[in-house]
DNA sequence: ATAAAATTTAGAGTATGCTCTAAGTCAATA
DNA sequence: TATTGACTTAGAGCATACTCTAAATTTTAT
């Protein structure tokens, strides 16, 4: 089964001139032209895009994800190299999870402060409230 | 207590240039100058770029992060509005701990397949192993 | 058969966030 | 006093990831 690569945008909520550009930078390199010269989407070509948005989701530079691709293309003997990728980005994951799980306690306590002031009915809750200034301190410094 | 340009992008990791580049911006419309025009850095300055740091990691664009402080320089008339950009900020990083999360176990079982490849020899484990297939299915699809 | 829709290419343009350079000014020290 | 180092500005350049255009060709529908 072939998609064209209209189909393929569409699964992927990407669009056609992303596509044309991924195959452009060497990310998409098995998908094949028909014989008048339009790209036909393998099942395989789409779990590949499956995995390109998964990469990105995650962060990987396409660059680096072209990296992995050509990798798998040269076959059995990158198995090792493409492992270590994939350890890597999981642990690239992992503190990214934890960043962002800190900086909402950040977020979380900028709004219990605009809750505050709004009781208030004023701004300057820092000077007012030296727990909250505490509070601040630790979170943000 | 002022800290010089060097001394401030220290403490953030950042370079001069940045600094600079961010002050041009409007992200830093409460730093001062010397009376021979060297930017002064306040404790309070610092504070901001403490929260600027936390909005970029969160992801939040520098335009958005500009608003925020202007709108944080009008006074108390925007505390609501302040309050709901964090509010959607924190959404926002909600929905992005959770793809990362999803996107984690994708990698994760990248990682096992490898491993599983590397066990039989060879790397074509989709074909061999229907259980690894399904599983893959369930994640990439 | 023909018109409309989809595809092709090369290449230009855009948005974001820096990053660096050049040329000059200012401050501290030997 | 001279030099070193930090600072200033304007503006150019760079990396990433698209995004769009134009002109030609192919496919699909009537």
């Amino acid at each position: 089964m072939f998609y064209s690569i209209s189909q393929a945008a569409k699964k992927f909520n990407l669009t056609t001139h992303t596509l044309r550009y991924y195959d452009k930078i060497g990310l998409l390199p098995t998908v094949g032209k028909s014989s008048s010269g339009l790209r036909r989407f393998s099942d395989n070509d789409l779990n590949c895009l499956a995995m390109i948005e998964c990469l990105k989701e995650t962060g990987l530079k396409l660059k680096e994800i072209k990296k992995y691709f050509v990798l798998a293309l040269k076959g059995d003997e990158t198995i090792d190299e493409r492992m270590q990728m994939m350890i890597d980005q999981k642990s690239r994951i992992e503190q990214e999870i934890k960043s962002l799980k800190q900086n909402l306690k950040k977020i979380e306590f900028k709004i219990k402060y605009y809750q505050t002031a709004k009781n208030v009915g004023e701004s300057n809750v820092y000077n007012e409230y030296p727990q909250m200034l505490a509070e601040h301190d630790k979170l943000f410094k």
